[in-house]
DNA sequence: TCCTTCTTTCGAAAGATATCGAATGAAATC
DNA sequence: GATTTCATTCGATATCTTTCGAAAGAAGGA
């Protein structure tokens, strides 16, 4: 059998995500928290190399999530796929938004 | 028997309440569209004046996702019942978060 | 007191979500 | 080609959400 390459990652056009799928996309512990790593590491980084207390495959359904909330970008590098948030686009089409919930879950005694 | 008063509605300190409470309250559209027409009267209104399509029931399921996440303050004025935003509360502990949302709202393509 | 108005609670149903383990797939290396 | 690594999909499950209609409760006015 012939091996088939890796399918192409969607990644929506902001224009056309509505901003309820953002704000659910972060309104969940562990995909928030991706988002601030991510945020602190501009080159982005590794799927699997993000401290969560959840399950590859748990993992991986958050990332999805993310992705197609149009929060984050992937691609694959070899065997390891890279993800990194899609600051410009993001501040473009929401201005002032991912600052401010940054800056929301720092303060943050709560998350 | 004698009639009891209305319980007291409870209204979280917004120190104590997740970041992520807040984000999933909104990323519903009926309860975003709500906090989008209160953003726009500071005096706030009645519960029942609001336009959207779902059931009274619905609705008031809705507000006490709100409230809970510190969004809404409510009072009872006669038979009905007063919805305001917690503008000011709100900008102190998420400094331009509330901005940014109705912001990226009302450019809105798609909610 | 009776009736109307406003809103909530209750019970139930349908749908979405987070979670995991096992199996699968692709890339790189041996 | 075989093996290892990285990440996903699949199937299953438990929980949470949205939604409604019916019933109940409180306030105010007739």
């Amino acid at each position: 059998m012939a091996h088939n390459p890796r399918p192409a990652l969607e990644h929506p056009q902001l224009d056309t995500v509505p901003v309820t799928a953002v704000l659910h996309a972060l309104s969940d512990e562990t995909r928030l928290s991706i988002v601030h790593m991510l945020r602190a590491e501009p080159e982005g980084r590794a799927c699997g190399t993000f401290p969560v207390n959840v399950a590859p495959s748990t993992l991986s359904h958050h990332f999805k999530v993310l992705r197609e909330a149009g929060l984050i970008h992937q691609e694959d590098r070899g065997t390891q796929r890279w993800t990194a948030l899609r600051v410009r686009e993001l501040d473009a089409r929401f201005p002032g938004f991912l600052d401010a919930v940054i800056a929301a879950t720092e303060v943050g005694s709560a998350r």
